[in-house]
DNA sequence: TTTCAACACGAAAACGTTTTCGTAAATAAT
DNA sequence: ATTATTTACGAAAACGTTTTCGTGTTGAAA
């Protein structure tokens, strides 16, 4: 087993100085041609490559962004990570990956486990229960201090920087109104309560939809559902308060969920209850994901683009920090992208 | 924007050398209760915490894990990160994500980008193009300079390092047992080429199972699908290949797919057909993803316990590192650890 | 022969830690 | 009053790089 060589190592065996081996290495003009191949024969013989830790040391910056994420069995989020991975490599960048769980504490650990140096900035998306408590301190402190932070998806004004979002009003009321013009007269929403923006924001655009068609919203046909439900364990749960809502609402005929889940067990309890979709129910979802395109019937669905986000998720932020080295004025002028969602239609709509 | 404050900035603030302090906050008995206080108390005021890098550098190790997978937009992959994920923060360690694509040189590319000093050691499950080159000399030379490796899912011999696995055949076999009991008399599988292993595995549990029977296993009962077609882009071309296959076996009443995809796709062609499932015919996937879950009927399948393998596997690489430390002997006792599979039964068998 | 560049290289500092060792001052023992 | 022992701290090395600056040698110019 043979240790990685160092350029003290090869300075001894070669009896010169580690200066001048790494210098040889480099190409520097300072040394001969003659030392320089001898250098690099034995560099290359013993494989040697620059230790990167020292490297970060002594660079100040590590080549690496930090990554967390509420959850990554979680096609959207696997989907950024896929975005954010592929730019970052190309761009010589390595990911560090966090998952906070939904959970504040685990945030904020994972936030200090890596802030200490371990990266030279961050990208995010909050999670639920940062959101439910709205305590944004350690992103401001992160911040504050120097480091980069991009957010993206679930991000909130209270943060000052850079944010990749999809127009969730927009694409929601797009989809509504895909709904209305296919000849919907009762379009419910399940959705989420309303600390978590994503669904607040989806059912406004959903509420919008109907005032511009001269439709009253009402209060029954909104189903809004609690996050602890979300897990694979409350499977049942969500499927009768879905049921219940059906049982309640017995002339719907469109709805509208905002993510996958809630529209895929929806087509569930239809299905169960025999109706017939997409004739007497039509659905779409928000999120295109692996469900949606294998379910039967396929789902209709609000795509965000996931890997572009994440794509520009790094691109945001590579530019940030190649650019603060340079231009070491505060410029402190914060970016938001609004990436566009897609209609994806299938076979849930007419 | 206050910077990080450093040892140093704090010894000259409180003009005392920079070993005390250090000394200071690690409660060093050599300093006198007095400055120890002091020290403390000024360092918690400006939020000291020691560079990461530095220590790095100094103890000669990272504290982080590479992880390289050859995707991550896939349910089984991201449930073992996510069982990574859990154990290394827990233990105190940081993972850092690698993807191959599922390619030869971007495995070879990230597993040198880190290798040079930024983590301690490697979790990977092998590219599907490095197993049809059979190409393993970047790991076995990782391995000589004395980076532990622990290999997970698609393992192969020649790669002499900790193993976590399926049981690839005994899971086949008892899934086809399972057909063969419900009373299926021509049961096809839908499989891989040989030289992906866990389908050439599968297939011979697949056989195992037929033969342990007395049943003859025909060769126009057995798919083997290329590789190219598992991407989402050529989604079509498997449906196709699929269907032709039903063509090809009129009399088919039970499939066994090595993976979810296939399975689904059968499922859909089956519809497709408007042969009923389970009545005429039974299907068994391999790894229990969302897509199983929410099929319909809703997929019995072969689970492998994804977050499991990645939990043990971590366990088994930290278990390693801190070994190595204390105890420098070789101990090259490799461990193959298997974990079990479990039949998950659904509404697509009887 | 003296002066001056050009050349080729080495010493040392720096990045931020931890830790070993040395030592001045204070206290205790003789 | 002298010696021994604590006590409390600092200097320096080490981890592995890169880079600035200084310097001894050479060969050419004066």
């Amino acid at each position: 087993m043979k240790r990685k060589v160092t350029l003290k190592q090869i300075a001894r065996e070669l009896d010169v100085s580690i200066s001048t081996v790494s210098k040889a290495l480099r190409n520097s003009i300072e040394i001969s041609e003659d030392t320089r191949q001898k250098v690099k024969a034995f560099a290359k013989l013993y494989n040697y490559r620059p230790n990167n830790i020292a490297l970060s040391l002594k660079n100040r910056k590590t080549k690496t962004i930090g990554v967390i994420i509420p959850e990554i069995v979680h096609h959207f989020f696997s989907n950024v990570i896929r975005g954010i991975e592929q730019v970052a490599n190309n761009r010589g960048y390595n990911v560090i990956i966090g998952l906070s769980n939904e959970s504040f504490s685990k945030e904020v650990i994972n936030m200090e486990m890596l802030a200490n140096g371990s990266i030279d900035g961050f990208i995010l998306s909050i999670s639920k229960e940062t959101l439910l408590r709205q305590d944004y301190h350690h992103f401001n402190e992160t911040i504050n201090q120097g480091m980069p932070i991009v957010l993206f998806d679930r991000a909130v004004e209270e943060i000052n920087c850079d944010k990749i979002i999809v127009d969730d009003v927009k694409g929601s009321k797009k989809a509504v109104e895909k709904l209305i013009s296919n000849g919907c007269k009762n379009i419910g929403i399940i959705t989420t309560k309303d600390y978590v923006s994503v669904g607040r924001l989806r059912t406004q655009g959903y509420i919008a939809a109907l005032e511009d068609s001269k439709i009253h919203p009402k209060a029954s046909l909104i189903l809004k559902i609690d996050v602890e439900l979300d897990s694979e364990d409350h499977l049942e749960d969500l499927e009768n308060e879905i049921e219940q809502f059906f049982n309640n609402n017995k002339h719907i005929d469109g709805i509208f969920a905002v993510n996958e889940l809630y529209a895929i067990t929806a087509m569930k309890v239809a299905r169960k209850k025999g109706i017939k979709m997409p004739d007497k129910l039509q659905i779409i979802g928000f999120t295109d994901g692996v469900l949606s395109k294998h379910a039967t019937p396929s789902l209709t669905t609000v795509s965000q683009h996931a890997q572009k986000m994440g794509e520009k998720a790094a691109d945001l932020l590579i530019d940030r920090l190649e650019l603060d080295i340079d231009n070491e004025v505060e410029e402190e002028h914060y970016k938001t992208i609004v990436i566009e969602t897609e209609l994806i239609e299938r076979e849930s709509t007419k």
